[in-house]
DNA sequence: AGTCCATATTGGTCTTACCAATTTGCCGCG
DNA sequence: CGCGGCAAATTGGTAAGACCAATATGGACT
């Protein structure tokens, strides 16, 4: 971690905060090197850097504070990070989001994939089928899955989305105590709901299948996180 | 445009065009400095904005090249800018996208609006439907509207994907010569579906519309770019 | 009260310098 | 010939100082 990630993390915390109204200048650059005891290199890479994030606008006069609605997708994860507990309400938004991007992907893949695809996701499956009690090794395993059908469907914007979406979430709710897991009958209907779909090329099957895991999965985040 | 966007925006370029294979070493700040004529300084907040997105690591030792798979979507816009045509085959994966994310917000908007913001809706189909002859101040209207539906649906995720692809996308594409333009019976069948499914509340109507919009829509620029 | 201009401030850029970590390349050993 | 190991060169990380052009600020003047 340098200098310049530590005060790019600080302030893009603090602006995500709303310690700054939009419009609002930024410290000088001079000022912020004082404040953080860093030299002005630093400080300038640290605001490049939240440039990019779109939430300031960098002119000679000074940095303007942007609306967090015109940035850029990169300040989710640390927008989750904010306080001890993510916000209840963006972790379903971001839920609901992936349960749209997965329904996507399968409608989109499971119309195109080859024989030898069919098998190798139906060998998948199984391997979750026998896997459904604990959920430390069926994450991965679904994780793998929906990734053969990103693979498959050969979307890049739609596989660019979902790995940022991902690397942001999964790493922020990790740390979640105590982790949510749903029920085994819940995780084989999910099972063989997309088995038979992908066995009938039934891609709406598995995207409905996906859709009511996704539901039971938002209600089960959204009570461990009301207790917590 | 600054010194270090200028170099950021042709070593982005260079990446984007395979001209690294992943793992390789990027040049060292100093050659790169020699190179475009520019400090060091200069240089590094260029790698810096790089690095952002996700198209290298910096480390001490060097900077590498990683695959483009797990970069930010703030490279498609670029990606799109690459040839003198945009490449067909990208342009239709974001118009698939844009169909998703627009049916994502009309299911999730629909159900929850007030009797208040139906009739903004159905107002802006109206003025819409008036309009169906000039492209030109149609699709304004379109995006507000969508827009306003975002609005309803309220989900922070969706949004900012949205702005984002939106951004990078229609820019490079207002550039296209000549601009399709769907026939005004397509038009006009997008917004009469539209507005039955407002009215009655049902969300997989406009959606429905939305989705044979965006088919005609993916065929048309198809058909656009492969002539051009 | 409004306008205009001099001044201070701010970002953009370059130079130079030093440190620590990594890489490179050479040497000697097995 | 190969391979381990060590020293030197290279590389990124950071700092301090300086100058320019564009912007913002404040005061003088009308």
């Amino acid at each position: 971690m340098t200098r310049s990630h530590e005060i790019a993390g600080v302030l893009r915390d603090e602006i995500l905060r709303g310690q700054f109204r939009p419009g609002e200048r930024l410290p000088s650059e001079r000022d912020l090197a004082a404040r953080f005891g860093a030299s002005r290199g630093a400080v300038r890479e640290a605001l490049s850097q939240i440039e990019q994030l779109r939430l300031i606008d960098i002119q000679p006069g000074g940095a303007r504070i942007k609306e967090v609605n015109d940035a850029s997708i990169a300040v989710l994860g640390p927008l989750l990070g904010l306080g001890s507990v993510p916000d209840a309400g963006l972790v379903d938004q971001f839920l609901d989001t992936f349960s749209a991007l997965a329904r996507f992907t399968a409608t989109r893949a499971i119309p195109r994939i080859t024989e030898m695809q069919r098998t190798d996701l139906l060998a998948q499956l199984d391997a979750m089928a026998d896997d459904l009690g604990s959920v430390e090794s069926l994450q991965p395993k679904m994780r793998a899955f929906l990734l053969t059908l990103d693979r498959i469907a050969d979307n890049l914007v739609v596989r660019l989305i979902s790995n940022d979406l991902q690397a942001q979430f999964v790493e922020r709710m990790l740390l979640l105590h105590p982790r949510p897991s749903l029920k085994p009958e819940s995780l084989q209907a999910l099972v063989s709901g997309m088995r038979l779909g992908v066995e009938n090329g039934d891609g709406e099957g598995v995207a409905a299948a996906l859709d009511t895991h996704f539901l039971s999965m938002r209600a089960l985040v959204a009570q461990a996180l009301a207790s917590a």
